[in-house]
DNA sequence: GCCAACGTTGGC
DNA sequence: GCCAACGTTGGC
């Protein structure tokens, strides 16, 4: 299958690039979303890239760059009850969320900013400026991914 | 199965 | 802190 292209947002106080930095490998928990849940579970594969994208902070930007390393498995975070993420609705034998493991391929130099994102009409379609959006892992086409790439590196 | 109430997300 | 968007819950 040809490598596919994703987004994951993640809040500095869960989870900073600093700490993904330090860590350069770790589990993408936490996620308690259907529509979320089912891309880690079936779709994100291993090989796959992803954009880290820093939200509910300053500034709001696509930070760094992640490899998929393992593909979706049961989300343990889910069966701690210390958790902050406890889902007692999801048990061993019946695992309602995922996650997958994803390792730090770059920090980006210049991050490039949700303004920016917005500002340029090749990315009208994409799907994190859409106004209401609140997914936490989304798809990102190829297209979409070149381009954002190249607004980092100017 | 409908839909109002409620909770959460996340940009501003 | 506000509030629009949208997902989830629960009464009927």
């Amino acid at each position: 299958m040809a490598k596919q292209y994703w987004l994951f947002k993640a809040e500095p106080e869960d989870y900073s690039i600093e700490l993904f930095r330090k860590d350069k490998k770790t589990y993408w928990d936490g996620v308690r979303n259907y529509q979320a849940r089912n891309f880690l579970r079936d779709s994100v594969k291993k090989g796959d890239e992803v954009f880290i994208y820093q939200s509910n902070t300053d500034p709001l930007a696509v930070v760094a760059l992640a490899e998929v390393v393992k593909e979706g498995y049961p989300d343990f975070t889910a069966m701690d009850p210390d958790n902050s993420h406890f889902d007692p609705k999801s048990t061993p034998e019946n695992p309602i969320w995922f996650m997958v493991d994803i390792k730090l391929t770059k920090v980006l130099k210049t991050p490039v900013l949700l303004s920016e994102l917005k500002k340029n009409p090749k990315l009208k379609e994409f799907k994190l400026i859409q106004r209401g959006n609140r997914l936490s892992v989304m798809p990102v086409t190829a297209t979409e991914w070149n381009e954002i790439l190249a607004m980092s590196e100017k």
